[in-house]
DNA sequence: TATGAATGAGGATTCATTCAT
DNA sequence: TATGAATGAATCCTCATTCAT
């Protein structure tokens, strides 16, 4: 078969993706380590072997599964990259949480399956640090920086500042990940709370008031 | 040797919190399952054997690496089980958050060791969420539900909200597990900022303002 | 100490015989292969270590078990020197048969011991072989040569026809190392019942009258 | 490969008995627990890990040894099932101890494999005696109590004459297992000389007569 | 392409033996 | 002498990867 092929090419595609869910399914389930080669295969109704014409190693399943989530963010970015309109931020803000959020519950299997081993490998953490939070970040940075309100402004770093945010929501999905009912059951109120206490507070009045 | 030898209990403790020591190290680096018992010895300074007259499994040095924790938090518990005093609420949050954030930063070895392989394993996640996160749960709902901005009432269960706190803790320390050098750099910030924001709000006023 | 004080001697050899008596159970109970020393240190009530300042490897403890066994088989046999009676072999024999099988009996977790072992591993089969069944034939052939039944005589080898008494015996004794209740129970008619057979027939006269 | 395929079956089947083969062999040489899969593995000429593609773990290919023997025996038992003769007991009786004596030696590294584990495990041994010993003498028991001579009958129990047969056989298998050469080069005349013993005595007239 | 049997390197665990106390 | 903690070689078993079909 020549690469050029075009049905052969989206058959391979689609072999491809199967092993993928596969692979993804497994290593959600057990982690990329405990994992085997033979679950994978019979999850993805092939035979082993089969696996090694898609993929070289077991390692590159799981980078094949980190590029396909980069595709899905990179496509996902393109639709809400709309410019944070400055006339109503808020609902610009809340708007962006709502596709974030439900990004993250679409590829939740996924996100179990990676997470972990990122913590755990040295170099794939580093990757991610460079490749997708950094760059985020820069562009985060002016975008909230001249927003935040003055007190936390004058008392810490914008850098730190910015990360706030998807630390909240990093944090939400690993209550989800750890099985935590109440955070599965309300996924879709997430975004109205995060909006409300970042715009509002999440204090009383009478709470906030007491303040020096 | 009897067990009741007190002096050859405290040795057997301290080999015992030696290898933990270790185990701890080689986890955090490179996560429970690539580890090997040879990494562990090494880093511990003694023999692969030795490890098994003080841990029946590799499992049980993963086991004893929770208990310890829970024990650090026993203690950590005990001294700021101070009452919520209602005068200075916020004083008295932020003090927590202090203490909370630093008692992470002590174990945060400890915990990235931990925290992937829980993701990863279903039985530890289910004990994790109703030994240690569902209690605290219960204990935190009351205390934060009647101090919730009213809007936040309207909006969502306190259930939901009060996992707020937590996940924005857990977030940054994913992040600082990551390898943010920010987060890591600006840890001591972090008490405040979060007391900033949760009683103040992020963003600035006129943003605010732009509300419905 | 010096080896020639005598009561050294003898505390030393009572810790010998307390550590081959704990051997002796253990290796019946699991095997030379799978007892470990640390069980055999735990049946005789002392530490792992104390074992090797009486015996210089676990294989040792096993010629250990060998050589006493040799030393009582060699006072029993002094006793049943006795010359084998012409006029009342019968007698003779079935006493002979008495002694033999009650001595089997005193001894018989040291065979459950010292059997398998001795069956797995060739270079003690040969030593038994060699040191302890051919000197024991070379003294039983010319004894049962000239009493052999005629019929016999002309058929097989008295060589063979020899092996047939130890092969009863340790075949009974193999029933009884597997836990035929029915041999355990009645070991004590054996004599009787082998001297019976040998000398009268097992069949009854019905049944050899067809011979030829 | 299905289950079904004949072909792939009959493989499979040719790989597991050469692997067994080898198994045999090495286990009759040093015994079960000496034995190293790497051995067997050598023995067989396959990989270590192709061993665990037929066998989940070393004691599996021991209880499969176990059962090829069973089967053969099975197979052996159905030929034998000849009704015992009255007419010429005798011939019967020799007819049956050729066939199984020659069982015998066919099988002779398989027993020399299994027995001593089997004297030496609780769990075969009791396994061993109510499956095959005491079936055995269930059948043989009233076969051989009519045909018991008179002076034996009111000795000793039926139950326990017929022990002797079996135990001479073990007995002969037993020493042939130790390496005695006599045994093993006269093998075959083993049924005729255990024939002749028993119909018609082992020792000579004059010997008999001394009787009481 | 697809298969799955075969491979063998690698890792957890056991245990005979040593040695400092 | 006696102890038992420490050692590390040896072994069972797993599993990523290869390759003949």
């Amino acid at each position: 078969m020549r690469k050029s092929d075009p049905i052969a090419v989206q058959l391979a595609d689609a072999r491809k993706n199967q092993i993928l869910d596969a692979a993804t399914q497994v290593f959600a389930d057990r982690g990329f380590h405990a994992a085997t080669i033979k679950d994978i295969a019979q999850q993805a109704g092939v035979a082993d072997g089969t696996i090694y014409l898609y993929f070289k190693t077991k390692a590159d399943l799981f980078v094949g599964i980190l590029d396909r989530l980069n595709e899905t963010e990179r496509r996902a970015v393109d639709l809400s990259a709309a410019v944070p309109t400055e006339a109503d931020f808020r609902e610009f803000f809340a708007t962006y949480m709502r596709k974030r959020l439900s990004l993250l519950e679409e590829n939740l299997r996924t996100f179990q399956a990676v997470i972990p081993e990122l913590l755990q490998n040295r170099e794939l953490r580093e990757r991610y640090l460079t490749e997708i939070l950094e760059p985020s970040f820069r562009i985060a940075v002016p975008l909230i920086g001249k927003r935040l309100q003055p007190a936390l402004k004058r008392k810490v770093s914008v850098e730190l500042a910015v990360r706030t945010i998807p630390s909240m929501v990093l944090g939400m999905l690993i209550l989800r990940m750890l099985g935590d009912p109440t955070v599965e059951k309300s996924w879709a109120e997430l975004p109205d709370l995060l909006t409300t206490m970042l715009f509002d507070g999440f204090w009383s009045q009478s709470q906030r008031g007491k303040k020096k």
